[in-house]
DNA sequence: TAGATTGTTAATCGATTAACAATC
DNA sequence: TAGATTGTTAATCGATTAACAATC
């Protein structure tokens, strides 16, 4: 077991990161802590201390090679993994998910689709053939699948989750507005639009 | 000026709001806050300081009156305002968004779709017309529109953040992968895929 | 009354910020 | 050398957890 990393550390990862491809293609080969943090207004210290985590990334006086310390994210991130998602439920945001490019340039790529109604089974989404959900398993298999993303509605995700689960996926991506019980082994991340939404709606309420 | 809430509590109250409402669906009236947390995994004592922060809302002894703290929880969150949006990039995700079905049952509702592809521009996405970016002043005063939602590339967000804030819309939800600048007057949400995404393959990277 | 449960104060924990020695 | 900037330790701040009196 490795060091506790925090929460907020490793979700500013792919800010410095998105920065950092950002600055290389203004051919910068040189950035310190407080430029990195004037971009993303984060604090300096926070960056160095973040960094610092991970072990020692820069020279002092100098500042952090842009190339090298964009690798090493990549790697603590584990981009370098090139993660292979499979979307059950190609409605509107499953769709949407599914033509998603940013994806592509983090390392990932959707390699599976998967719904249960009969009239979607068969259609193809960016070159992609929707498959039942019934056939779970095969496809997670058959496509090497690691992450399953879940665009069902709330009342099927847990379901969908345990399927998931069952077929051997590393790790669930979930947009379902429900909370979801898995294994511990099995990395969950919730991404639920309504609680940023209603965030936005508080913050415009007050004076 | 109220008291500062921590953003941490606001951003479980649409999660306590959520299960408050399924709880109802069961034909309860009273919830205690150890079976709030129990649904949630959140711990008892974190919603009874969280829900103490803005004023007494139970009985000792009883619980949480289920349809009242409901109630309460919208105001607080703002959601009474039944706010208007304007989606700014009508591509997969902003397509998406037009037909999400969850924002209208927290009292959201999208009322003008803009794009600057004039392809794109006098469709129709779940029955809104999309209008050409360049009238963006016309058709957030014509539609009352209170929300900007940001799905263009990150190359185009900070001008469209720019225009919108000049149109005059109260707050802005960002799902572009840049950090913006906007008034402080002006809330602003981002939300970053890329982030939950990355945080997801550094878990599944750990041993 | 006894049991349950809130609201609130105190204790703990963790994250951010400040300071600065090391060094390029 | 002087100036810049990191890495790290110490101080501060804020959030969570624990404890418990109040009371239904």
């Amino acid at each position: 077991m490795k060091k506790m990393i925090s929460q907020a550390t490793i979700d500013r990862l792919p800010l410095y990161f998105r920065t950092l491809r950002l600055v290389e293609d203004e051919d910068l080969t040189i950035i310190s802590s407080d430029e990195l943090g004037r971009r993303l207004d984060i604090t300096p210290e926070q960056i160095r201390k973040d960094l610092a985590t991970f072990g020692q990334f820069g020279r002092k006086g100098i500042g952090y090679d842009v190339s090298e310390l964009k690798e090493r994210i990549s790697n603590i991130l584990g981009l370098h993994n090139h993660w292979r998602l499979a979307i059950v439920g190609v409605g509107h945001l499953g769709g949407a998910l599914a033509n998603y490019v940013n994806f592509a340039s983090l390392g990932f790529s959707v390699v599976a689709l998967l719904d249960r109604d009969k009239r979607i089974v068969g259609n193809k989404v960016n070159g992609i053939e929707v498959c039942d959900t019934a056939d779970m398993n095969e496809v997670i298999a058959s496509t090497a699948a690691d992450i399953g993303v879940i665009t069902v509605p709330a009342a099927e995700a847990q379901s969908v989750a345990d399927m998931l689960v069952a077929a051997g996926v590393k790790g669930i991506w979930n947009f379902a507005p429900i909370k979801l019980s898995v294994p511990p082994a099995v990395p969950l991340v919730n991404e639920d639009l309504s609680v940023g939404l209603s965030a936005l709606s508080y913050h415009m309420s007050q004076e």
